[in-house]
RNA sequence: GUGAGCGUAGCUCAGUUGGUUAGAGUAUCAGGUUGUGGCCCUGAGGGUCAUGGGUUCAAAUCCCAUCGCUCACC
């Protein structure tokens, strides 16, 4: 089993503070994954993801390393660490997302998934056993169960068969793990996955689901899928209440800074999301005080940093004027120096939590942040 | 110099036998993006239709002149 050990706790809120260890290394909660889907995170290599954004986990993903460049080769390479140069801890989501997100032709069937490529529109079937055996060979630290995520709206009896479907799917999961070892001599943890849309009882009848089959962790899925923020703040709360304190809790594909603490403050310990990379490189920059969309003309000769408060290699070295001189004329180096500033946003905003979590003095430090990194945007938009 | 062709948004071009307020792509400006395709989506600004005259109820469209560009031949 995978160790969670908590050591510290908010009083005013379900925030806490901790850290898990693994064949790579420890990770301290609570924690944002950068997301290197296909074995890198975009833009950014992995001497900077390490020294500089100081990363310590990151999440890539089943389904594209599976088409892509396939498990033969990630297995005669010696595991997805090996091949990418990444000694830290590595999550793998089990690309139940993106068959239903990305393949184009799928049929969901009691014991899988079938779907077409959307490489080359070539035919796979996902099975629970299979997602357990590809994750073997990528040998990730922290394996995800092949779920369902549910799409919004979704109504209540499709969501009632889609939740029994992950149920059923938590047992085979569960049964590949133990009737299978790792291929490279470490330990990996599995994490169920609790669906159930907007619906309580469904969330609550999920969660019982997956802990009474028993995961090294457990993941709140199907959320910011497109319904409102305060619904999404609600279920994380309503979940987090089920879940064992001991364990750990992932809400996954979350989200913005201030979604980030409002989960943290009920009880979620870690997160992953593609906003700061795909709108980092979308020139959509996160600081201290609110977003910058670094396109925009005012910045043409604004040689001011990106965020004062920042000390990531791109503020230390660059300024605004140059960060849109290289966007507006297409160079591949805007795309990294964003992808780093926001990654380093991202970081150190978790970072800062569990301090406050230890200092129990989160709750407050939280109200304040997210008035300054939102009122900005706010006063924009009035303008 | 002679002949032919072409001048429509910053750029590349549509625009029917003359018929509402001249369009598209791109660029510019501004929004969006939540278990990743550098993608994609939305909106806005931008035109004395080369210039001047004429025909007509009505001209980017037909006629004349001027200017500019391209090609061919001297």
């Amino acid at each position: 089993m995978l160790k969670f050990s908590i050591s510290g706790k908010e009083k005013k809120s379900k925030a806490r503070t901790g850290y898990f260890e693994t064949g790579h290394g420890i990770v301290e909660t609570p924690i944002f994954m950068p997301v290197g889907t296909q074995g890198t995170v975009k833009a950014v290599n992995q001497s900077y993801l390490d020294n500089d954004i100081k990363a310590q986990i990151v999440l890539s993903n089943t389904y594209h390393l599976y088409l892509r460049p396939g498990t033969e080769v990630l297995e005669k390479a010696g595991g997805l660490h090996k091949f990418i140069n990444w000694q830290k801890p590595i999550l793998t989501d089990s690309g139940g997302y993106q068959v239903f997100s990305l393949a184009e032709l799928r049929k969901l069937k009691p014991d899988g998934v079938e779907f077409s490529s959307h490489l080359d529109g070539s035919r796979h079937f996902f099975t629970p056993e299979k997602v357990i055996g590809i994750q073997r060979s990528i040998g990730s630290d922290i394996m995800m169960v092949l779920d369902e995520c549910t799409p919004y709206p979704c109504d209540y009896d499709y969501a009632v068969n889609s939740t029994e479907l992950t149920s059923n799917w938590a047992v085979l999961n569960k049964e590949a793990f133990e009737n299978t070892k790792s291929d490279y001599g470490y330990e990996q943890y599995l994490f169920g996955i609790v669906q159930g849309s907007i619906y309580k009882d469904l969330r609550e009848k999920s969660a019982k689901d997956i802990i009474n089959i028993g995961f090294d962790g457990y993941a709140v899925g199907g959320l910011a899928v497109g319904e409102p923020v305060d619904t999404m703040y609600d279920i994380v709360d309503f979940t987090t209440d089920i879940l064992p304190e001991d364990s750990l809790r992932y809400l996954m594909g979350v989200g913005r800074p201030e979604n980030i603490l409002e989960a943290i403050d009920r009880g979620i310990d870690m997160f992953d999301c593609v906003m700061p990379t795909r709108n980092g490189r979308n020139a959509y920059l996160f600081t201290s005080t609110g977003i910058l969309s670094m396109r925009n003309a005012q910045y043409k000769d604004d040689f001011r940093t990106i965020d004062e408060e920042c000390g990531c290699y791109t503020c230390r070295n660059y300024s605004r004027a140059y960060l849109r001189h290289l966007f507006i004329a297409k160079e591949i180096l805007a795309l990294e120096l964003s992808s780093i500033h926001n990654l380093h946003f991202y970081l150190n905003l978790v970072r800062e939590a569990r301090e406050k979590i230890k200092e129990e003095i989160f709750s407050d430090w939280k109200n304040e942040i997210i008035n300054k990194i939102t009122s900005n945007n706010k006063s924009i938009m009035e303008e």
